[in-house]
Order: structure tokens, then sequence, then C-alpha cells
RNA sequence: GGCCCGUUGGUGAAGUGGUUUAACACAUCGCCCUCUCAAGGCGACAUUCAUGGGUUCAAAUCCCGUACGGGUCACCA
């Protein structure tokens, strides 16, 4: 029998050759230097905060290049699989503005000419693939059994000797073609084994973009390429995919640095171009004491949705994304308050080499704050809308019976060179202008109750409000009028209507301008910390601020 | 346990042998401004770069050891 008919035997049924692959899928015709990668995640539907940092840095060196970013879905464990996976890692992606140029579009459907790009359909691929191994002799069928592996196992680690199939521990390595014949006819199960030329005491150099040159171990463990069940294991998927789908770069989590010299290896023995790899660092958190990285499974802030529920802005958190990616980021947005974060362009050696970035939770809700005050009312009035549509109805229903009133909410002390910055969230929102609607002040006001500051004697709020609305406030107004008619008042009622001279003799008035300003303000809104009065007022109008104080 | 990577302030970090009395940003604290708040302005916060040695006229930067942290050792990805 012909090394050719025994691949045959042991992977039968396979559609086409190798050679036949590789010409259905040349090499990419794109300018020099331009970067194909991929991201390829589970289709678990879940995306964590990292495997979105990972998959944004993928589209923008991509982009920045002229190159090619697409998504490949490594289904081959059925187990994480869930239903509508795929679709909702592609909508969550894209809705961060990560784009890719190839690959599935849906559950169903995909673009690109180096697909199928859903590994479950490339079984044949691979197969191919795995028969030239086994027609060089590079690759052969293994019957060990789990048993097996676990005694194998609990006999290197009891003897502290390397966990592993290598060596004398690869025992089905040598079986001649007729036994494996005969044991398969025999229905016993097996599995496709490379035969690894490695030696573990060789150290191979291997360069990664992000951490430089490192020095490893070759690998000598006879790696399971095909599973039993016909599909194969991530690394044999990596090499072929990666190759055939014409990769570049390889971008992903660094959990993944230490099967490089494996992946060099099978690369190696294929025939394959090797790829560049660039090992990006994980998010970690400091869980009482113990750094370590942000766990789907413990917790919540690993998903993007947490951020999203809570209303954080998803520019924002690609935008403190881009500053943990590349710390000078921040420094160029500073530069350009108004760039887009597009223009930036990101570069490896300017990622972190560390073992990871504590995730930061004030920091991003400070990039968000500023990234909110940069927005134009109109804006905040659709991201507010947008947020309240999903998790606030009462505050959805104002918004949108009153869309100019809002907008002329939001736009309080915005769109000016020093914007008021006070929404970290959307969520933020209905906490700070709640009162500014009807529907909601009735409902809220004695939840929250009146906070009056110094002055809180009724008799002498009830003077000091309605002596203003009927003597000094007028709703046209402009500004400079408007307060020196409330330091009228105060002159008026027997308090300082400059905070200087209160301070020089604070006995000779009954309180100062401050004062009684926070009467108005807390009769109004029943709140002490508030944006600026003469916009809230002129907002709320006289006849309206009239019944206000009626309440008091 | 083996292998690999890492270690600069509360946090992210700049820094690749002399221009570093260690940038910048967040957080914290103080002062100023101010009708409240949010801001804004100014200032404080690592005499030192995990640690011990070595190389050098000179080290956060180069070399070696130690400690600590992280990752990884599946028919998971």
């Amino acid at each position: 029998m012909t090394n050719k008919e025994y691949a045959d035997f042991l992977l039968p049924g396979v559609k086409h050759t190798w050679e036949e692959y590789e010409a259905m899928y040349p090499e990419r015709n794109l300018p020099e230097g331009a970067i194909v990668t991929r991201y390829a995640p589970s289709p678990t539907g879940f995306v964590h905060i990292g495997a979105l940092l990972v998959s944004f840095l993928c589209s923008r060196f991509a982009k920045q290049t002229g190159g090619i970013n697409f998504l490949r879905i490594e289904d081959t464990d059925q187990e994480r699989s869930i239903e509508n996976g795929v679709s909702s890692i592609i909508n969550s992606l894209i809705s961060f503005g990560v784009t890719f140029d190839e690959g599935p579009i849906s559950e169903t459907e995909e673009k690109g000419s180096y697909g199928p790009y859903t590994q479950t359909k490339r079984e044949d691929i691979y197969k191919a693939f795995a028969k030239k191994l086994i027609e060089e002799d590079k690759a052969y069928a293994s019957f060990l059994s789990k048993e097996e592996l676990e005694e194998i196992r609990a006999r290197q680690s009891a003897s502290k000797e390397r966990l592993g199939i290598y060596g004398r521990y690869a025992k089905d390595r040598n079986l001649s073609k007729e036994e494996v014949i005969n044991r398969i006819n025999n229905g016993e199960s097996y599995i496709i084994r490379i035969k690894s030329p490695g030696n573990f005491f060789n150290k191979i150099k291997v360069n990664d973009l992000i951490k430089g040159t490192l020095e490893m171990p070759e690998n000598d463990i006879d790696e399971v390429i095909i599973k039993s069940d016909g599909i194969p294991t991530y690394h044999f998927a990596h090499a072929i995919d990666d190759h055939l789908m014409r990769t570049t770069h390889v971008i992903r989590g660094d959990e993944w640095l230490s099967s490089l010299p494996k992946h060099i290896q099978l690369f190696e023995m294929l025939g394959f171009k090797p790829v560049k790899y660039a090992h990006i660092a994980p998010l970690t958190k400091n869980d009482n004491g113990t750094i370590r990285k942000l766990s789907k499974r413990k917790d919540p802030e690993a998903s993007v949705d947490y951020f999203t529920n809570a209303g954080v802005p998803k520019e924002a958190i690609m935008l403190y994304l881009a500053t943990v990616a590349n710390s000078n980021f921040e420094g160029w947005l500073d530069q350009n308050p108004n760039g887009n974060i597009d223009d930036f362009k990101f570069e490896f050696k300017k990622c972190s080499a560390s073992s990871g970035s504590l995730f930061d939770l004030p920091k991003l809700y400070n990039i968000s704050k500023n990234y909110i005050s940069r927005l134009t009312k109109d804006e905040v009035y659709d991201a507010t809308l947008d947020y309240a549509t999903k998790f606030d109805e009462e505050l959805k229903d104002v918004l949108v019976k009153y869309p100019d009133y809002s907008k002329a909410i939001f736009n309080i002390e915005r769109e000016q060179k020093k914007p008021r910055k006070d929404y970290e969230k959307y969520s933020d929102v209905k906490g700070q202008i709640w009162y500014m609607y009807d529907e909601l002040f009735t409902k809220y006001k004695d939840e929250y109750g009146y906070d009056y500051q110094s002055i809180t004697d009724k008799d002498e709020i009830r003077n000091i409000i309605n002596t203003y609305i009927d003597k000094y406030y007028n709703d046209n107004d402009d500004k400079e009028t408007w307060f020196s008619n409330i330091q009228k008042l105060c002159d008026e009622l027997g308090y300082a209507s400059n905070m200087k001279d209160y301070k020089e003799n604070p006995d000779n008035y009954k309180g100062n301008v401050a004062d009684v300003s926070t009467v108005i303000r807390v009769s109004l809104t029943t709140r002490s910390m508030t944006p600026d009065l003469y916009e809230l007022l002129k907002l709320i109008g006289k006849e309206k601020i009239k019944e206000r104080f009626n309440l008091i």
C-alpha cells in the first residue's frame, strides 16, 4: 500500500487534494505592506471587552495599511456554539465600529472569496492537508484512549516530567500500516497527530511584533490535528486557514503566546510561509488583591453590554480601548479634539508588552464625560433617547413629547469652548434634569424633598421668592440684567449683593447673594445643585415658575 | 512542577546608557475663580524605576541571580 492509499484509508472521502485547494486560494494582490488579518471568535454570542479591543485593532491595522480584515468563525467545538451566536457577535462588533471586509454577514451568508469562513464548513480542506502530512509521514493515527492518556499524565506528573505526548510516550508513532489498518477495521477509534520533529532542548527564536524576540523551546509534542469526529483542533485549523486565507498578521490575545512554537512548527511541516504574530496583553482586574484577567464568567464588566446598558457611549468605550492599546493615543486626541479615532495611526510597537493592564473604570468614565461634553445638543438628545427607549420609559416619554424643549435643556452650557461636563453616561441624564419636566417634577419632588441650604425659614423663603417673581424676574432679560435684578433683590431684603462685601462684613447682612440664589434654585427645582439658574428660569418661563413657587 | 512573559506612583503609562531634579493622563488632596453644581486655573503627590550583585566615567535603560505577578501545559478555543 502506498502512502497515498494509506492516507486515503485514514481520511476517506476527501473531495479535493491540497494542491487543488492551494490553487483555489491564490496570493492576494495587495499593495506592499498591506496587512491581512482576522478576528476569529467562537460563536458564543458573547463579546468580551478584551475581544472588542483585539478585533478593533485588527480592523484598524488592516484599514491603515490598505489591507483586509476578515471574520472567521471558529466553531470546531460544538459545545461553545449558541443559537444566533454569529449574528449577535457581528452586530455587536459593527455597532462599535469594527469593520470586516470578508466573512460571515449573517447566520447563513458570507462575503469574500477566501471562504468558507466558518470552520465546520472547511472540514474537507483540513483533511486534504492532513492527508498531505500523512503521505509525507509527518502525521499518524493514534489510538490512545482517554484512560490511557490520563494514565500517562498521572505517571508524568508523579515523576515530575513534562506533560504531553512526546518521545517515548508517543507510542503509536511507529505502528505499522498493517497494524493500524487492522485496528481500524476492528472498529477502534483514532485521531491524527503530527509526528513532531522538534527537540525540547533546542531553543528557537520567535518574533512577536509587540513583545519582541523571544526564546522558546522547540515543540516536541505530537499535537492532535484531527479529532475523532473528523474536526481539526484549533492549532491545525489556524495554520491551514491563515495560510489559505493569505493572512499576513495574526493579532490575538497573549494566552496564545505559549503555543507559538507549535504553530511555527506546523507552518514549517506544512511548507507554509510563516505569518507575523502580535500578542495583545489582556485587560485585568484587581480581585481582592490578586490581579487576573477579566473573566467572562466572574466579571459582569467583562461584557461590552455591561457598559452600554449602563449608558456609556460606545464611542467612549472605543476611545478608552484606544488609549489602552496605544498610550500615545490620548495625547493625540488632546491635540486633535475633533479628530476621528480612525485618523490615528496605531502601532504594534506602542502596544503594552506587559502582562496586562488593569481595567480602569474611573478613567473610562472620565473619557466618557469628556466625550459627551463635546457632543451637540441634537446628538445628546438622540443618544439619550436611544438609551431611554431601552431602559427608561418615563424619560423616553418626556423626550419624545418635548423634543425642542429637551434639546434646549441639553444645550445649557453646551456647544462652546469649555462645555459643561456633567454626564458620564446617558443614565446620568435623568437624575440631572427630571425637574425640568412637569410630569417628572410632580412625581419626584416630594420623593427627593426640597434641599434648602442656609436659609430654611419658610416665611423668609416665601418672602424671597414672592418678591423676586413679582418685582424682579422677566423672561426677556439678558443674563446681565437678570443677575443685576437678583442683586437688587438682595439689596432690598438685606442680603449682600456681592460676595466680596459679604466676606468683608458678614455681620452687616442677613446672608448673601448665593443664599438668595439657592432659595430661588431650590424652590424651582428642589435641588441645590443645578446647571446655570438663569437658563433654567428662562426655559421654564414665568408662568410655570409662579406655579412652582406657589407650591412652597 | 516544566516552559514563557512581565515588574516605573493609587491607576494606565512615557522612557531603548548622559538634555530625567522620571513626561502625559486618570484618581486623590490643597488653593484660586464662582449665585449652586459641573467645569476651569494653579499647585502637591515616585529623591526613584521589585530586589541583590555586576559592566561603565555615567544605568529606569545593558548582563547575571533572587523575589513576586501573570500566562500556558486537552480529541477547548
